[in-house]
DNA sequence: GATAGGGCTTCCAGTTAATGGAAGGTCAAG
DNA sequence: CTTGACCTTCCATTAACTGGAAGCCCTATC
């Protein structure tokens, strides 16, 4: 299969797919032509691939998980320990972005948003932030 | 003053107040020995970016804010459009991060994390998510 | 006066994960 | 045989720094 159907198949766009051959995550035969011959198992990796990344695995996360997905001797408790890692930085991210719109949000009650040069906002950016 | 004790007042690395300077954020004077003088005002200016930052306003939101900061006859609407669409970005941060939270402790909880290969973290990415 | 240290300077390269675009080869239809 | 849609590689760019090399400057100590 070309690598246009491929990026339609599994929703990753021609130029990410190239990108992960260059990063070793794929390695996709090729035809006399030169185009790129993609198999079931390529389709399978990719698809992996996109759904790891959309989870916000990291692509060293992935190639992590990629290469137990592969290993048919895996313990699950490897897999295990790199979703835990990654579900801990999602918390402390939802934690920083939390404190951020508590902060902000704050700010923008207080400011009347007219044609008054008095702001606020501003304020808050330039006095010492009650974070 | 010199580039580290301001570093070390406002908060920010030395790299980055140089970087800061590059992009046309502060414009230091200069001593006859080539090194930075930073006036009160850059003072201002660099606490200014370093709690935008911590914002997580991008730096061309900050470039703007402080255009308006420096602006005495701004109107304080701009600052809260500003504001604001920043909020919806943080809005659709989280909520992006929270559904991969959901997905992602979903998967995890089902996997028993031990010595057998039988992983349904692995399983849940290669075939179709429930998102 | 020599030297050692710490701080300062510039400039270049690398980071993450792609994305945009140019120059050019290939293929199927009409 | 030409047109247009694919495909190829390669180079540059994105955001916001960060690391490191090579080298100047300043102060203190021997």
């Amino acid at each position: 299969m070309n690598i246009g159907d491929v990026a339609d198949k599994v929703g990753l766009p021609a130029k990410t797919i190239r990108y992960y051959e260059d990063i070793g995550l794929v390695k996709p035969l090729r035809d006399n032509n030169g185009y790129r011959a993609f198999q079931a198992n390529d389709l399978h990796k990719l698809t992996f691939l996109a759904r790891a990344r959309k989870l916000g695995f990291t692509i060293e996360n992935c190639r992590a998980l990629l290469a137990l997905y592969e290993d048919q001797a895996r313990a699950s408790s490897d897999v295990k320990t790199i979703a835990n890692q990654h579900l801990e930085q999602i918390n402390a991210k939802i934690s920083d972005l939390m404190a951020m719109r508590a902060t902000l949000s704050h700010l923008v009650t207080e400011c009347a948003g007219d044609n008054r040069p008095d702001c606020p906002i501003l304020n808050g950016l330039s006095e010492t932030l009650a974070t």
